[in-house]
DNA sequence: GCTAATTTTGCAAGTCATTCGCATTCCTGC
DNA sequence: GCAGGAATGCGAATGACTTGCAAAATTAGC
């Protein structure tokens, strides 16, 4: 474990919700370079350290987030807010069931599952309805 | 409507899966401009006769995949053969129910959802192991 | 129908996340 | 210390997507 990749793998882990590159690069604990960042992370991730997705959003455009796997494979699903751009852990993911019973009716097997929501948290609704 | 929304919707309700900008840039109904194309996939899904979802494959890239949103706002979930590229419809999401639960203990609205699965069809399970 | 205003399109250039080539630096074992 | 392989930095390239602008098409007013 290299020292860019140690401190990418911290970050991540005291993090309390997915990062994109551009987010790790500000982070002051990471000081290497946007290649390495990238290289990094796929380094992690192949070895089952972190779990990513790819999210749109209108402000920030297409970007994977990381997270880390909290313990060995084990990773939630997100909600993320259009309007203040945080995102809320909906917990460990509940879907092993299902899958099983999609790739016993369609035969295929599943390697990977993608889902998040987005909309507008609590928060957000608040301030937004008593402004406007 | 125009022409060239026009031809798009018409291809996109001819398809059996979601199919991507370049996919449809090649579809020989599809005669106008990149740019064009853009413009009009973004029109159509705002007015809601579209639906679509970002996925990454490592053969194809992060692309946007667009479908018809069969009747009035139903849509499907996917899963994506990373070896032959093919989609699999799962059916009509059956997530309303959990959705609304996610928002009422976390406090959010939920506008969009994004769900899909990758991995092996059982084709190309079979073609794969007969040949190795 | 005919012209002016509005919308849509094509083209070319720009943006932005991500990747890649290559030279330099780091690490590890001897 | 030194050789060899892995990791890094830098800058250029890639590829999906967007945008500015002028031309073409559609619509609205008469
Ligand atoms: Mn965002
Ligand atoms: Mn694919
Ligand atoms: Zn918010
Ligand atoms: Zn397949």
């Amino acid at each position: 474990m290299t020292k860019a990749r140690r401190s990418l793998l911290h970050v991540l882990e005291q993090a309390s919700e997915p990062l994109s590159v551009s987010a790790l690069l500000q982070h002051p604990d990471v000081s290497c370079n946007q290649a390495t960042v990238y290289r990094s992370l796929h380094y992690l991730e192949q070895r089952g350290y972190l779990d990513s997705f790819v999210l749109h959003c209108t402000d920030h455009g297409t970007e994977r987030y990381y997270s880390c796997t909290k313990e060995q494979a084990e990773h939630s699903h997100w909600f993320h807010c259009t309007a203040c751009h945080r995102f809320i852990d909906l917990g460990a993911c509940l879907m092993k069931e299902d899958l099983k019973r999609w790739e016993q009716q369609y035969g295929f097997t599943v390697s990977d599952h993608t889902f998040f929501l987005t909309g507008v948290c609590a928060t957000c609704k608040e301030s937004t309805s008593s402004t406007d």
